[in-house]
DNA sequence: GTACGTGCAAAATGTTTGCATCATT
DNA sequence: AATGATGCAAACATTTTGCACGTAC
């Protein structure tokens, strides 16, 4: 069963503001993993009030909460994912967009990391890992002759 | 046989200023990633002139000669890296530094990853695959009682 | 009613740019 | 000599902050 984006928050402690709302059922719906601006000039329009400075405090409380991911670019801004669950990305170098890798296909390299190197990796670097961000950097294709 | 940086930078078209030879070497011999800023603060001292600019400016064309790698991190600054053989790095949550997995400990994990998905990944996706970004997100292990 | 979220504007941070000068090839 | 690199300062982009007001609980 889908939860409300209500109850959602309430499960996380987190006040559900209409600018709030707005703003996570956007980032859960959109597919490009927006930054902080793309996601405020698409929300903005049909909300009644919002600033960028929420958008940035939203998207930090959000990730705090586990709704969302922060996903670092080569060019300053940051990129956003409602998908917390362990996918890869394809990185483009050009542009800096950034978008998934079919859940089927990556799975597949996923499940291939051997937990125990990643255990050991913990022991040996005396870290914790509790996270993982795989990028793919790629070019579009060159359309073929 | 070890190539001096004169002669890799020769190789590479790219002019050898005092500025260059000494940016690429300190990056080249440190193991922090450092960013822009923290490579410019370590190299001045030691150079007749150095303006962060020219940092800027050096980092991008090492990158584009392929003699280091621009990482990203979450929090807005980039660090580089002048290894630019494939390896994972371990990312801490809390200072965004980015700490080298040794190569004996990460080749198993990345030698797992079977390049036949990867193949078929671009085949669906479009997209021509030509690096590899792997983030272990971490903190530091607390101390064991 | 209280604690927390919001908008706005200003500030902080990180990176890029324009241009005159200088160094490498 | 010519091409490209440098320093400086200003511009730019992104994100954070402070504070008065507003809203959810």
């Amino acid at each position: 069963m889908m939860a409300t984006t209500r109850e959602l928050f309430a499960r996380h402690n987190l006040r559900c503001t209409a600018q709030r709302r707005a703003l996570y059922e956007n980032l859960a719906e959109s597919r490009s993993h927006p930054t902080a601006e793309e996601l405020f000039l698409t929300v903005k329009p049909s909300t009644t009030r919002l600033s960028l400075a929420t958008v940035y405090n939203t998207l930090e409380a959000l990730c705090k909460a586990g709704l969302a991911r922060k996903l670092p670019t080569s060019n300053g801004s940051c990129r956003y994912d409602a998908d917390t669950s362990e996918h890869l990305h394809v990185c483009f170098r050009e542009s800096n967009e950034i978008q998934d890798v079919p859940s089927e296909l990556g799975s597949k390299l996923i499940e291939h990391l051997p937990r125990s190197v990643i255990a050991e990796i913990e022991l040996k670097l005396g870290v914790q890992v509790d996270g993982l961000n795989i990028q793919l950097l790629a070019r579009p294709s060159p359309p073929r002759g």
